[in-house]
DNA sequence: ATAAATGTAATTATAATAGTTACATATGAT
DNA sequence: ATCATATGTAACTATTATAATTACATTTAT
């Protein structure tokens, strides 16, 4: 069976840091030592891992000397790869918590409003497409040289 | 003393919903009414309408017969207008909870972050700037005439 | 064999959001 | 004047969403 519940912001960073620590290290990483560098557990980790590899952005092996691994050069991908790789979605649908409440079942509110919000999670899309898992690196080092 | 508290999705809704439903009145409506149409609670009505009442969006007189009403014609205002008058953010920044966690604070990783939830909030704004109330009021009525 | 890794279900803990109560203030109607 | 009824907002409670943890099955190099 797979776990295949909402994925989150935060599932989303936890994805990008970890890509990042990954392209820095030659071997693999368990998912002890990436809890550690992202300050989160490590089954937040895999289960976020365990979907970037089911869409073949990263490997993962078992046994004594498993762990993540990149597959091939993460650097030009995308975040919005990284967040369809997950299935994120950044403004979430819905009217509040009343979805199903008799105010819009009828008066067709929630579908208007719901397609202004997969309006505005596709324009977060195009906006994340521009973004290169290259150009966050860059930014990090930038801001370390700063400190 | 003025509630600052930070403005949430639902919020937005809730304005929008109200809006519509005052440009459909020719009196003041209460929020009362209003929290019955828009199935909520007159106190998060009146939170919300006071927020639309700063900045001029509505108006609401006090007394027996009080209760809010339009200014203007509502229907040329846009989404956005709504949003910001409401200071309504729909991607929030902060990396998840960690925000103060050390394996942030000398990274860099969540400032950058914070930019490209910035600029994703900024992408869902020039969204919303497209779509007027009127055209919500016009998918609205188009909804019910398939019903 | 076994130690150590992933994969994931199930549970618990925590944080974010929505709803409610209470009351101060204002105002039109009588 | 007073009274019923409206907004404005703080403080609290309830609910929902999210994150963290526990547990354990599975895999694999040594």
């Amino acid at each position: 069976m797979i776990w295949e519940g909402p994925v989150v912001k935060s599932e989303f960073c936890l994805a990008v840091h970890a890509l990042i620590y990954l392209s820095r290290s030659n071997d693999t990483v368990s998912s002890d030592e990436l809890a550690k560098n992202i300050c989160t557990n490590p089954v937040c980790v895999r289960k976020v891992m365990s979907r970037l590899k089911r869409v073949g952005l990263v490997a993962a092996s078992k046994g004594n000397t498993g762990g993540y691994s990149l597959i091939a050069d993460v650097s030009q991908y995308t975040l919005k790869d990284i967040a369809e790789a997950l299935g994120t979605r950044f403004v979430t649908k819905g009217y509040g918590k009343d979805i199903d409440s008799p105010c819009f079942e009828n008066s067709g509110m929630l579908s208007v409003m719901n397609s202004v919000f997969d309006a505005m999670n596709t324009a977060c899309m195009e906006q994340l497409a521009k973004i290169k898992i290259k150009d966050i690196k860059n930014q990090i080092s930038n801001n370390l040289r700063e400190v």
